[in-house]
DNA sequence: CCTATAGCCTGACGGC
DNA sequence: TGCCGTCAGGCTATAG
């Protein structure tokens, strides 16, 4: 689930449902999605506090608490974050879970346990410590600076745009979608583009996050035109009607349209 | 420096 | 039915 789209959709959850409300409770059920801090520690740190504002950047959300520290909650391949009363719904792999005064939680839920949870006390230090790429929405992230990022690049574009420490947000459902509206073929080399290429991906990129983030990164709300709900589904490319394939870019499952996406 | 691959985890699914 | 291999919207460490 969490790319740029998804985690901008679990920030808004969350601004809309847990902020300036006192924790009461923190309980932490696997110690493993801690990074850098004990349970103890982590605990500690929490409790008393409230949420106060937040922030993304690439896949990563921040969360600033009142005492001027930051939650930061990256969601792996399967985490989300569910706010609820009652005890029976608890999500099932909730890994972490903040109990606020006001009789509610907000549960950390990752199933694969490759999400991280943290507390910082400086988002653009832990950014640059990560060494992430500028955010694929932020306007710091101009065409001429995704050019000279992409004209760096020398394997495939998919893997470009998927490289967290050049742009940060975008992941393999994102790329395809992208590639596919751009008419782009997922293992073309980046370095085989033309400048009219880049601007028209660059433009693709901004519009395909932009217009999913508002859908809250739901396929349903997409676009009849959009790739996504048809991967994995009927395969039928929403343009040409021909079948969607599958090939394996840098180890992941591209899906692609071959009459829609040539090489370059 | 760069890019490409294996490993980390759990659970769902299809084939035998 | 049960078991097994494969695969999944992530990243990091390591090899080349």
């Amino acid at each position: 689930m969490p790319e740029l789209p998804d985690v901008e959709a679990f920030r808004q959850y969350c601004n809309s449902t847990a902020l300036h409300q006192k924790i009461k409770e923190v309980e932490v059920k696997a110690t493993r999605v801690l990074k850098n801090i004990s349970q103890k520690e982590f605990v500690r740190r929490m409790k008393n506090r409230s949420l106060e504002s937040t922030q993304r950047h690439g896949k990563y959300m921040f969360a600033t608490l009142d005492d001027g520290n930051t939650l930061v909650l990256h969601f792996g391949m399967t985490g989300f974050l569910e706010y609820y009363k009652d005890q029976d719904k608890e999500p099932p792999h909730a890994r972490v879970i903040c109990s606020f005064t006001n009789g509610y939680h907000i549960a950390y839920d990752c199933q694969r346990l490759l999400g991280e949870v943290r507390i910082v006390d400086d988002i653009d230090v832990f950014i640059s410590k990560q060494k992430l790429g500028p955010d694929a929405l932020d306007d710091a992230l101009d065409l001429n600076t995704f050019m000279e990022i992409l004209n760096k690049k020398r394997g495939a574009v998919k893997s470009a745009l998927m490289d967290q420490n050049s742009i940060a947000g975008i992941g393999n459902i994102y790329a395809d979608e992208i590639l596919f509206q751009t008419g782009i073929h997922p293992k073309t080399n980046a370095s085989n583009l033309d400048a009219d290429t880049i601007k028209k991906l660059y433009r693709t990129m901004k519009r395909v996050l932009k217009v999913t983030a508002a859908k809250k990164a739901d396929p349903d709300e997409f676009p009849r035109s959009y790739l996504i709900p048809h991967r994995g589904e009927d395969n039928k490319c929403p343009r040409c009607k021909g079948e969607i394939k599958t090939i394996k870019v840098s180890g992941r499952t591209a899906y692609y349209c071959p009459r829609c996406q040539k090489k370059q």
